[in-house]
DNA sequence: TATGCTTTTGACATTCATTTTCATTTGACT
DNA sequence: AGTCAAATGAAAATGAATGTCAAAAGCATA
């Protein structure tokens, strides 16, 4: 699976005449090993622990090219910092998110799904992705 | 609907022992009088054009009151750009979000709301509001 | 109406995430 | 190897939002 997402972004790369660089391939094995919703910051410190030279600029771009490449999808809460989550292909998922310990749970909710594509082709939108949160107190904090 | 909201905001200032003051009523004329989705900056301009000396910080902080008050809800697109919502009492609605031309569209869906709330249920969490939005093309836009 | 106390305001500075700039480096093709 | 455009890193710039603080304005009371 991991080695599928480098080929998806070699065929990408390839297919946008983008080089292959030493640090995309550092920070794209070093996001791959992430767990879900890192955000810049977190993954930049992770990259630069192994790779001091890597700069902050390069890291903003290059997950852009992930999310454009469809391995990463950008989600915004609310604390102000853009995360990358990864992308599994064929599956959406969307987030509880706890304002206690800012713990976020993914869930998968095909007649929600549905329900959107029908409110799209009712307004005549043609979809090309949705989010959704829920934000409230997890079982644990919610005590 | 306007003097409700009105006096929606005396009570609250009042719970919470705030000042009445000349810029609070300006910006909440104001805020009323807006489109949906309008963005501090946006406020903030419109405000200026007839009271010069109201500040940026000032919008900041009342819209925040606002939303605390219940009068607005804060809503995070993808531009970087924090926008405020008119809430309607007991009405929840989502977006659609044309990535083509910026507009949004709302909408309602019954069905939405109450599968959330079994998911939430699922996962042990206390709902205190969700957001959802679908980027895509409007039927404008797509062509 | 004047007094005194406290909140609110506005200007400005600051913070923080993100983007831009630009000189230098590097990849890839000949 | 040589060429040239793309990519990088450091630093500066941007832009939204917040904090600071002295001055102004509410509001209660005399």
């Amino acid at each position: 699976m991991i080695l599928e997402k480098k080929k998806a972004f070699q065929n990408f790369a390839a297919a946008k005449g983008l080089r292959s660089t030493r640090q995309r391939d550092i920070i794209l094995d070093i996001f791959l090993s992430t767990h879900q919703h890192v955000s810049v910051e977190e993954l930049y410190l992770k990259i630069k622990s192994s790779n001091p030279g890597i700069g902050h600029a390069t890291v903003y771009r290059t997950l852009k090219l992930f999310a454009e490449a469809g391995l990463a999808r950008e989600i915004l809460l609310h604390d102000g910092q853009t995360r990358y989550e990864h992308v599994v292909a064929g599956e959406h998922h969307d987030h509880l998110v706890c304002t206690g310990c800012n713990s976020i749970v993914e869930f998968e909710d095909e007649t929600i799904e549905k329900l959107q594509n029908e409110i799209a082709a009712r307004h005549g939108f043609l979809i090309k992705n949705h989010k959704m949160e829920i934000y409230g107190l997890c079982a644990v904090c919610r005590n």
